[in-house]
DNA sequence: CGTAGTATTGAAACGGATCAATATCTGTGG
DNA sequence: CCACAGATATTGATCCGTTTCAATACTACG
């Protein structure tokens, strides 16, 4: 229902969640349609030199323009992260689900700041550790590729979607993306939005009052109930596709 | 002066333009700010599973949702990716100039397709002949890496120019961006656009004559004069910057 | 030198941003 | 457990800039 919803206090401590990658195989990888999994030895050697943390919600895992130390593997819970524009707007970059990677810098800062928006748990690696391990390990460096590949198409798609002018259609596409974002734990048609209405807005490009607008909108017509601030129900699916491939 | 100016038919046949790869380093890479210049050995590798093709201005390279045999370094010219959306609309996703990595797939299939703007020189690679390369070496996967990180945080900028509601601005930055990525050819505040001001609403997702109308507003402000359609000369630094800077 | 594609300029309309007021939710302390 | 306060979200009215439609000018290329 609410963000607490997410945090699921009785985890056990090592038993699940252990470090994984989410991403398409880059250029289909010689076997298609694989599944972009670790291999054990791979995860043993990325544990090796990984630390579990487990952070609250709301919590900063990283500051932007502060020395990269680490790169993170979400394993749990949901973040954010976002570059604050000198104009005031706060530009909220990506949204990052279990399996995701962050922690990319620039000149050996980060370029933007992540924070929790749910409490949860992730994996801490020392760069310099990881680099070393990719370049030794061409298989393993394989599925990082892979996995930015992904992202960077991900990247493009955000900027169909910012590029649409009109703002329902914006938000139909953003709930489809989550939609296929956490399909997995999901039953028939039922979305959560963990974020809150001016994180989707700084998301999208938006002004919070358009979202509201947007959804009430989406209700009004039926495409899309809001059972709750955190959760999208699509009702009329033909129509809801319209919407969010129409581009 | 017009798109033929870069073609230089004279070119010799193999003694220049090699494949080389344009990316900043993936995390620092160990070696900080190290130039991302793959060494003599990566380069003869590549170049043993590469072929080398020349394409007259305006040729499809490859059309999208075809099979991705190939992917492409260019070396000379420039050329664009697009996506026809189903609303007849063109999205131009990119602009590919020397050094860059073009040919991505999803499930096999090209996702975008690719048209050169200029006479254009490429080398060739076979998808698979590359990926088993890549998987063997992991130095010369890590070029790619590199590249790719770069590639992601350029999508994740024009994301924000995409997001900007000024067309004004748009325009600026996108002129900032043509003139970081061709800076080492020209001499003073000179810089060239290869593509036509259709192909540059398409990537900026404003309309032809919004376009227009920005170029006629900087022009008449004294910030960027066009002495031709292909040719952005910028007069006052200051006022540049601040429009393409603040954000 | 003419034609087709490309670019510029004008007028009207649509849609999101902004400002402002109100409503709802969340988490805290009484 | 309830009440309160601050944050979050909704709704309304107006303004501004881009889109669109339309007419004209320019450029490139045969």
């Amino acid at each position: 229902m609410t963000a607490a919803k997410h945090s699921d206090r009785k985890t056990p401590e090592l038993t699940q969640a252990e470090p994984g990658l989410r991403a398409a195989p880059f250029l289909e990888a010689g076997s298609i349609g694989a599944a972009p999994v670790l291999t054990e030895r791979q995860r043993q050697q990325l544990l090796e030199i990984a630390t579990r943390v487990r952070v609250p919600a709301r919590s900063v895992v990283y500051r932007e323009q502060t020395a990269a130390t680490w790169i993170f593997i979400n394993t749990e819970g949901v973040l954010k992260t976002f570059k604050d524009l000198r104009s005031g707007r706060r530009w909220v970059t990506a949204f990052l689900f279990p399996k995701d990677v962050f922690g990319l810098a620039k000149n050996g800062l980060y370029v933007r700041t992540a924070q929790a928006i749910t409490p949860a748990t992730l994996y801490r690696i020392e760069s310099h550790a990881l680099i070393a391990l990719l370049r030794r390990d061409a298989e393993l460096q394989f599925q990082f590729l892979s996995k930015v590949t992904h992202e960077l198409r991900e990247a493009q798609r955000q900027t169909i979607v910012v590029g649409r002018r009109d703002a329902v259609g914006r938000v139909a596409m953003f709930i489809q993306q989550l939609e296929c974002t956490c399909c997995d734990r999901h039953n028939a048609r039922d979305i959560e939005l963990p974020m809150s209405r001016s994180d989707i807005a700084s998301y999208l490009g938006l002004s919070l009052e358009s979202i509201s607008r947007a959804t009430a909108k989406l209700q009004r017509r039926g495409i899309v109930a809001f059972p709750n601030r955190h959760l999208a129900r699509i009702l009329d699916r033909a129509q809801f596709d319209r919407l969010s491939k129409a581009i």
